[in-house]
RNA sequence: CAGGCAGGCCGGACGGCCGCUGCCGGGCGAGCGUUAGCGAGCCUGGGAGAGGAAAGUCCGAACUCCGCAGGGCAGUGUGCCGGAUAACGUCCGGGAUCGCGGCGUCAAGGCCGCAAGACGGCUAGUGCCACAGAGAAGAUACCGCCCGCGCUGUUCCGGUGAGCGUUCGUGAAAACGAAUGCCGACCGGAACAACGUGGGUAAGGGUGAAAAGGUGCGGUAAGAGCGCACCGCCCCGGCGGUAACGUCGGGGGCAGGGUAAACCCCACACGGAGCAAGACCAAAUAGGGAGGAAAUUCGCAGCCCGACCCGAUCGGCUGCGGGUGCGUGCCGGCCCGGCGCGCCAACGCGGGUUACGUGACUGAGCGCAAGCCCAGGCGCGGCGGAAACCUCCGGGUAGGUUGCUGGAGCGAUGCAGCAAUGUAUCGCCUAGAGGAAUGGCCGUCCUCGACAGAAUUCGGCUUACAGGCUGCUUGCAAC
RNA sequence: GGCGCCAUGGUGUAAUUGGUUAACACGCCGCCCUCUCAAGGCGGAGAGUUCGGGUUCGAUCCCCGAUGGCGCUA
C-alpha cells in the first residue's frame, strides 16, 4: 500500500494539485462549524437560498459503475450513523476521474419494495445534494440508508447526512496531512 | 334514504421556490473544413415526464439470433358450436347441462328469468374404487320372500285292531252280540311350525360416496322390463338450423356405475432460445494466427507399420472409381435417414527397427584402371518446440454506442354487425432511464388520499386496492 | 429483466397406483434412577402438511391461483 501510494506521489513531478487542495479543506473547517452551529431544521428554507451558488454538476457526482463501488468497499470500512451506514475512500490519480466529490447509493430487497427502495433513494439524493458542498474534491462516498429514513423527518436526515460529511472530510485532511509529512523528508 | 347487481371512468387538487431525465429552440463557441457547413462544451428559453394494475410472469404475438432435405416417435398445450382477432388458454353470440328464483301441476315432466364453468371420448383399451358391506363391476345371495325334499312335533281326517266305559239284547251269573263314546298304538293323507337341505328371486332390510334404469298397474309360488303406460336411455329416419343441437315419427326392453385435474384414445396446434436476444466500436492484461530478422537453447532427423473389399492380374507399389465398415461432428429431445470431416501424401502422434545426405580430407579393403565400399573427425544442409524482439491480422473482456420507442397507437364522429369487432374521415403525439429520472420545503382547500413505481414492445388473464362518479333493479318515505 | 426449483411438529427429514388417527430422530415436558448432574428407562404433549379455491366418495399427493424462500443466466 505504501509503496503504491509513494510511487504515485513521485510519478506526478508538481505539487500543485496538493496546493489546491490545502487551503481548501482549511478554509472548509470553520465554515462547516458555523453551519453546525445553527439550528438548521428550524430554518430548512435558508439552504435554499443557500444552494444555487454551490451546487455542482449531481449527475457527476454520482457513483455509477460495479467497479468504483468494489474500490470504495475495499479500501474502507463500514462506519456508523442512526438511520445508515457509510463507507469512504480518497481518490488517487490513477483513476482518472474530473474532480468533485462523488456519492453512491444503494438499496436492496432489505429495505422493502420498489415504491419504498424508490423513495428512501429519492430522499437521500435530495438530502446528499443539499450538502454535497461540505465534502472535499477527490472523495468517493457509498451510503447504506437503513429503513428508517422512508419515514425519518427531512430536516433530521438531512442534518445526519451533514454531520457524516464533515466527519469524511476531518478524516480525509488528516490522511492528506500524514502524506504531505510522509513526503516532506 | 337503504340494499343488490353491472360495466365504464377517476385514482387528492391548486400555487410558489429549488432540484432530476429526455426532447425542441436561441446565443456564445474550442476544434474540423478551401467555402457551404459540422460542431464538444457553456449560458439561456419552452414544453413533456409512471399504472389500472406499471405487479405476478400464467398464456398469446411482434422483434432478434441459432437451426432447418425428408419421414417417424416422444414431449407440451388446447378441447360443445359458430364468429372476432396478428395470435391466444382471450373476447362475443348461440347450444346442452347443473344451481337458484318464479309460474304451473296432486306430483313429475314443462315454461320463464338470473347466474356458473378445464362442457371431446369410460359405448376403443388398461388401471383404480380404501373402510363398511352378502356383494364394488363378464354382479352377489347375509337377513328376508317363495317352491321342492328330508326329519321332528302339533292338529285334523280316514282306516285297522286292542283296551276301557255306557246303553240295549240274551242270560241266574260268567260271558257273548249290537250300537255308541273315550283313550292310546299302527298305517295313509292334509295343514301348520321348527330345523336341515336343494333350488328360485332381485320387490324389501341393512352397508356404502356409489348396489346394475325410475314410478304405477298388471302379472307371479315369490318375484323380475316378464308385460303394459308415462318418464329416462340407445338406435334409425324425416324436418328445422352454417353447426352445436332441437323437434317429430318409428324401433329396441335397457345393453353401458364412477373416475380421463388416472394411463390413455381422438382432433387440432407447437423448431429452440430470449433485449442480460442481437448488432457495432473497443483499453489494459493474458492468449491465438500470419510474416520478418538475427541469434540462444533443447529435441528430432532414415526406413517400415498403424481400416477392409471389388474393378484386378503371379506378386508388389502408386493413382483413380465404386462399395462396405469404424470413428467423429451437425440436423438445439430421440430414432431412421441425410450431410460434412477423418481413417495419412506431409507435419504431428503411437509402435517397431537403430540410423541421414552431401563436400573435400585422412586411413583400411577390393579392382589392372576408372572407380566402388567401410571407418573417422570436420564443414554445409532440413524440421519442430520454448523464451525474448518487430510488424500485421482476427477473436474478445472492462467500458461505450445501438436495439429504444410513431405503435396490431390514442380520441371523436359516421357506417356495417345482436355483439366481440371491423372500417372510413378528421384530430392528436403521449416516459425512454441505465447504481437506473417525479424529489425537498412552504401555503391553501377537501371526503385527509388505497394498492402500488415503467426497463424491448403490444393483446389478454390472474392477483392487490381507500374513496368517488354512471346505469339498472328492489324496498321504504314524500310529491 | 429472463428462466427454473422448493415449502410437512421447535429443528432435520419420511409418507406413491390418492385410502382410516400424517411416520422417525434430535429437542421439549413429567416421572423413575442418582447425594446431585449427565447418561439411561418409562410416559406425554406438540402439525393437520405455506395460504385460498377446484377435481374426487376421499387430497401431503392431481389441477389452478396467491405468498415466502432458493438457484441459474451478464
Amino acid at each position: 500500500m505504501s509503496n503504491g501510494s509513494q510511487a504515485i506521489w513521485t510519478a506526478v513531478p508538481s505539487p500543485a494539485w496538493l496546493q489546491v487542495q490545502a487551503p481548501r479543506a482549511g478554509e472548509g473547517y470553520p465554515r462547516l462549524d458555523c453551519r453546525m452551529g445553527l439550528p438548521l431544521h428550524e430554518n430548512p428554507l435558508r439552504d435554499n437560498d443557500i444552494m444555487p451558488e454551490g451546487s455542482p454538476d449531481v449527475r457527476s457526482a454520482r457513483l455509477r459503475k460495479h467497479a468504483d463501488y468494489q474500490r470504495v468497499y475495499k479500501e474502507s470500512r463500514k462506519h456508523f450513523s442512526p438511520s445508515m451506514s457509510y463507507f469512504f475512500r480518497l481518490r488517487t490519480e490513477l483513476d482518472n476521474v474530473p474532480e468533485g466529490p462523488r456519492v453512491g447509493l444503494t438499496a436492496g430487497r432489505v429495505l422493502g419494495k420498489a415504491v419504498d427502495r424508490n423513495r428512501i433513494k429519492r430522499r437521500m439524493r435530495e438530502a446528499v445534494r443539499i450538502n454535497l458542498s461540505r465534502l472535499p474534491q477527490t472523495v468517493d462516498v457509498v451510503l447504506h440508508p437503513r429503513k428508517s429514513v422512508i419515514d425519518l423527518e427531512f430536516a433530521k436526515l438531512q442534518s445526519e447526512v451533514a454531520r457524516i460529511f464533515s466527519t469524511v472530510t476531518s478524516h480525509t485532511d488528516k490522511k492528506v496531512n500524514k502524506n504531505n509529512e510522509g513526503e516532506q523528508p
